[in-house]
DNA sequence: TTAGTATATAACTATCTACTTATATAATCA
DNA sequence: TGATTATATAAGTAGATAGTTATATACTAA
């Protein structure tokens, strides 16, 4: 089976993406499941804009994909992006993050929404 | 067989050294070979002290191994490197960068060294 | 409609990054 | 030895980045 093949320079700039710990840490989490933005706000213990304005980085160059409930946004990784396949088997390679829910849960501070 | 696992924060770190175009394409062409630092200057079109910085920055996480040949010094992916599993799979991905040390050969500017 | 909640955007700022120029170090060769 | 070549390092700078605070937008519910 041929590789696929990216071309060098778009492969740099969704790398650089993932070269912060929060982006990539958000994309290991919702490559399996929708998180509100309210619980990546719980999980980094950061500002709610700085979490937006992470997940709009991610947003513009197709990773991930949002999808309003109510007045909740739920952003998952967008699997039929063309740059999927490209960083799949680098969040293949992630520990798994879904602790980091749990944890919010026992805290008791795991929002209403989520 | 287990996926190999590498914490998150180091993976950022090493995410971030390969979100850069100059340093993704070195990776790639001496990732089956090794190249001098001149070479690196001609293909770039860049300064010598630029390409150094660049270099300092991959040895420093341990991702490239030098090698002096005489005045020479070559540069290679250091395939013992505890993120070399990591990286291989982004590396397959990107198409080969060779025809970029021809393209050298063939205005002849590829310096005498390589 | 008004108040409250969730999220996005704008403007600003401190820090980081990649480059430049100048200089130092190291090897070669006449 | 001194001149030349290859590379590294230091210092400075412009632009990029990630965070902040303030405000706008969008939805819900009373």
């Amino acid at each position: 089976m041929p590789q696929t093949s990216v071309e060098i320079v778009k492969a740099s700039v969704v790398l650089k993406l993932l070269g912060d710990k929060t982006r990539l840490t958000i994309m290991k989490l919702i490559d399996n499941q929708a998180c509100c933005v309210c619980e990546f706000v719980e999980i980094f213990q950061t500002s709610q804009p700085s979490i937006s304005q992470h997940l709009r980085k991610l947003k513009d160059i197709g990773l991930v994909k949002e999808e309003r409930r109510g007045q909740w946004i739920f952003y998952s990784v967008d699997k039929g992006n063309e740059y999927y396949p490209f960083i799949k088997p680098i969040l293949d390679q992630l520990p798994n993050q879904e602790y980091k829910l749990k944890e919010l849960e026992e805290k008791g501070t795991r929002i209403s929404c989520c």
